[in-house]
DNA sequence: GCGACAG
DNA sequence: ATCTTGTCGC
């Protein structure tokens, strides 16, 4: 991978904030125009000081399950507000070198451009493996928004600072709406798009729901 | 100083 | 994230 991975144990909080500025800078909302053959979704669990981390392969098309990798290990950081990434990407990456499968996309837990710098775990962690990614969060980190129609499929911006820096999408109806943000190599059209192609019957989009299903039953 | 605050 | 039963609503 392009960048090594700092150990957040000897890293101050002031330190990180500093790599995730140096990082932003590098940020790319650019379009993918092809179709995904394959995507992957990550989600973590954790118990005392230990993290799981899973990472679900999907096919695009067929939304069919095609591979499952998990990684097991100590978590360092506690979980801090806009440091999230710190705290949970090096398991994530344990888990990344297992896999065997290169997919397209790679959709997180959490936010992507819709963080205090740009840098969401999903934008984190595109630097690291290489890859486009989407952030999908159950819920808003920073930005105001208007509420989004009651109906699936609806929308409505996230802003901060007057910069437009996510989505906020109703998966179904009557159920409240989750934040999607791009993470890195794709644009807002992309983040949209691609998340809302796994709005089946669930508020949590498929990609990202059956990775957090395997990593309940996991542990 | 006060409130907000991904997982 | 995690600790946890019943319960309201489509």
């Amino acid at each position: 991978m392009k960048y090594k991975f700092v150990h957040s144990f000897d890293m101050s909080p002031k330190e990180m904030i500093k790599i995730q500025k140096q990082l932003a800078k590098e940020v790319k909302l650019s379009h993918f125009s092809d179709v995904p053959n394959l995507v992957s979704g990550v989600d973590l669990s954790f118990q005392e000081d230990e993290g799981l981390a899973v990472i679900v392969t999907m096919d695009f098309k067929k939304l069919s399950v095609i591979d499952v990798t998990y990684a097991v290990d100590k978590v360092t950081l506690p979980y801090i507000p806009g440091l999230l990434a710190f705290r949970e990407l090096p398991i994530f990456l344990k888990a990344w070198e297992e896999l065997e499968i290169e997919p397209d996309i790679v959709f997180f837990d959490g936010q992507g451009y819709a963080h205090p710098r740009r840098m969401g775990i999903a934008t984190h962690a595109s630097f690291f493996i290489e890859k486009p990614t989407i952030g999908i969060a159950k819920s808003k980190l920073i930005g105001k928004y208007e509420e989004p129609g009651k109906k699936k499929g609806e929308f409505t911006f996230l802003y901060h600072k007057d910069e437009k820096i996510g989505i906020v999408l109703r998966t179904r109806d009557n159920v409240k709406p989750v934040f999607v943000s791009p993470g890195n190599l794709v644009d807002f059209d992309n983040a949209l798009d691609f998340t809302y192609h796994f709005a089946t019957k669930y508020k949590i989009p498929e990609i990202t729901r059956k990775a957090h299903l395997y990593t309940k039953s996991l542990k």
